[in-house]
DNA sequence: CATGAACCCTCACGCCACGTCAGAGGCAAA
DNA sequence: TTTGCCTCTGACGTGGCGTGAGGGTTCATG
């Protein structure tokens, strides 16, 4: 039931020459030899071995992880347990570093230029839980958003010229709406409400009504909102809010 | 505007001598030089820092990282694809092997031995996308299966007693009230399956009434579970099925 | 103006976790 | 016995820096 080099190297993924490494600084020595000095994996061994790699993968020293496994007093159990904890935490880094990624990606296609800091921070040594505190309040821990930075990622040049001239074409009729005077409780102000929400749905995320009209509050609360609305007409922020409740309310009966 | 080695050590988190090593080497020269020799590095070049530690972090050799950033056909945006496309690549990865670590806490914990293969295969070169095709099915894509894996994950020994008890109770009143005669649609058993599906929301996920359904077919559709319940019980499988049935109806009215 | 303290420079050697031969032997099937 | 594939033990090489040594630069203080 023992195995030898080569068929350790390929069960685990890794070279032979790595296992006799291995063996070498003492890391990991194969329970039996045959009488050919041929190395012999037992079990036991293997159990090891994938401690090993977990720990490796981690980025311990070899060293390291000899005195981490050497330890008598942790067994096999809380020695998994860690790794899981730590295998989480790399994970979480990872997914900073994809929204990062993702970030730069939008910023770039729209042609905005990120601040060095912006682009270098997910980088730098320690930086506290700020993390995405903001969008995740307002946002409520919903994952529209991860949603959004995902399919945002994969657009082309073409696919955001297409979509800021669906997105500019929506904002000029709302503010011409606006400005002629027709009610936001209309049916042309509630029908261009629809268009903007299933502009949304098309190219960032599921755009429920409810969270149709969390964006309608978002438009008249945040200033950075407001303001692209008001610039062209003074009001339009609160008018469209407006349409997108009807509308809303419209779809409810 | 220009910063020097120590000001972009600190904000890209690498050490001094890491920049050097990337001048020395030729990739990353600072685009410009003070009088007495100190570098300075430009906005285009913390960019191209920016490149180097994406494609660092993802594992690529320097060489290579040289050649990659060198080639004048490929901007940018495309730069910030391919590399998005490896992270997501390698979330995936690490995904798995979390899972897997899971998967060996849970059976330690229960004392169930895997086999080398099943410890390691995770670590081994190319397996195709086998995955977790039948739980995925099985499941349909719900998180309520990653969910479970979490939770046991961070359980202890004393955990899994009371665990165990808790389900062996719920398990030998339900085979009490079935050898007993009382009808699956009565209210004892609909409370024992009601106590059976908290029993899963405390433990394992949330279990919802659709959900705690799909579990009372499968323990009369899978095998593998109809013996554990048929064990106790000839029958008592399905016995279970119509009361989860039973109770999931009223409490739908 | 001198004097630290904090930067920065260029060698140059060291280290870790293997990769990559070389040369020799082991083993099962043909 | 030959063929083909393992496996063994040295031993040197390599990539990506770490870690000094020895010395110049800058700038706010005394």
């Amino acid at each position: 039931m023992s195995l030898s080099v080569g068929q350790v190297s390929r069960l685990a993924g890794v070279t032979v020459r790595t296992l006799h490494h291995y063996d070498e600084i003492g890391l990991l020595s194969p329970g039996e030899r045959t009488a050919a000095g041929y190395r012999r994996y037992t079990d036991d061994d293997l159990v090891r071995l994938q401690q090993v790699l977990l720990y490796r993968e981690l980025g311990f020293p070899l060293e390291e992880i000899a005195v981490i496994l050497d330890d008598p007093r942790v067994d096999e159990l809380t020695q998994l347990r860690r790794q899981h904890e730590l295998l989480i935490r790399k994970s979480d880094r990872l997914r900073e570093v994809i929204t990062a990624v993702e970030r730069a990606i939008e910023a770039r296609a729209r042609g905005i230029t990120l601040t060095p800091e912006e682009r270098l921070e997910v980088f730098g040594a320690f930086r506290p839980e700020d993390h995405d505190a903001e969008t995740e309040r307002r946002w409520g821990g919903t994952d529209a958003y991860a949603d959004s930075r995902r399919r945002v990622a994969s657009y082309t040049k073409a696919d955001w010229l297409a979509l800021k001239a669906e997105a500019a074409a929506v904002g000029e009729e709302l503010a011409a709406a606006y400005t002629a005077g027709l009610p936001a409780g209309g049916e042309p102000a509630m029908d261009l409400a629809e268009r903007h929400r299933l502009h949304i749905s098309r190219w960032f995320y599921t755009c429920t009504y409810d969270i149709h009209r969390c964006l309608g509050e978002l438009y008249v609360s945040d200033p950075r909102f407001t303001a692209v609305y008001d610039e062209a007409a003074p009001g339009l922020a609160g008018y469209v809010r407006d349409a997108i409740a009807a509308n809303a309310a419209r779809h409810d009966h």
